[in-house]
DNA sequence: GTAAATTCGTTTCATTTGTAACCATCGAAA
DNA sequence: TTTCGATGGTTACAAATGAAACGAATTTAC
């Protein structure tokens, strides 16, 4: 009951006009991979002394085995420069090894040591249980409704490929 | 029909032992939210020149009001420093004024100016259009898994507060 | 009261990041 | 074949970031 307020055009209150950060979708997006990357991290992080990248590279090449340095750039979705220094890093360390390729020298072909076979192996578990674990903490609807939120935000945002 | 295929723990191929990053959970969450950050971002960046820091210092203020730099860091989940600078390149800009409290001189109270709110006005509508336009490239249906996901996994990963 | 611990916010410093330039190689076109 | 554009990958440089130290003000414990 009552007179409906009048909307005023130059309040800056007027909800209506307002953004709310904390269902804004981009802002929850971020705050929620940067939690969830924050949390996972302390599994490579403290065990292994890895990067994120670091440890990118390193699941790209335990999954699929020899890659070029570009393949593992666009199955992670990371920058070359992040990729290059990733696996420089990952050389050094003696995890991975480059083999130039004869027929078209510009491209290395990138292969995991018996040591970084070693450590993918130990931390592939890991990534799973984390992995799990997350989604048992939520009852097995929510899980559901987690990957369909997923999936539906993939073929809105990601068409490409 | 046949011999099941034996396990061969050295493998580093046996399947079951892999991790397939493309359905990783934190990775595909940091994938998305890295697209939709760089997709937005466009919004306030080329025609205002703002970095997210400084996106999400204006628009916690103008869906606030007056907060402190805490109080911006709580909401936006930004690390102090990062709400340090975004506050002193918008108080350059002179989008926002600082007030020392009276009683408790640690405390500065910011607030947008005039200039700043303007700015805000412009911005939250393309905020909203944007997010409306991101949920219409989907079905309802979708759309509706997404929020549940969305908030499926904060309860699961942001249980504070 | 005073000393110690805490809080708000800034600054310093080392690390990470992205853009752009770069090098080497390759393929296509002339 | 030479040249020109594209490609795989690295490097140089500047900007963004976070950890830690810091200064100032406040609160707590004694």
């Amino acid at each position: 009951m009552g007179i409906p307020a009048m909307a005023n055009p130059d309040d800056l209150a007027a909800d209506d006009q307002k953004l709310t950060l904390e269902t804004f979708l981009p802002y929850r997006l971020n705050r929620l991979a940067d939690a969830i990357s924050r949390e996972f991290a302390k599994t490579y992080r403290e065990r292994y002394g890895l990067t994120r990248p670091q440890w990118r590279t390193l699941a790209g090449l335990g999954q699929n085995g020899t890659m070029t340095a570009k393949a593992v750039g666009e199955q992670s979705a990371m920058h070359k420069t992040k990729v290059s220094r990733a696996v420089a890093e990952l050389e050094r360390r003696k995890w991975l090894t480059r083999r130039r390729n004869t027929t078209d020298r510009r491209i290395e072909h990138l292969t995991l040591t018996r040591v970084g076979e070693a450590v993918y192996r130990e931390l592939a578990p890991l990534a799973k249980a984390y992995e799990a674990d997350l989604l048992a903490r939520m009852s097995p609807a929510q899980g559901k409704s987690v990957l369909q939120g997923l999936n539906a935000l993939e073929a809105a945002l990601l068409p490409r490929r």
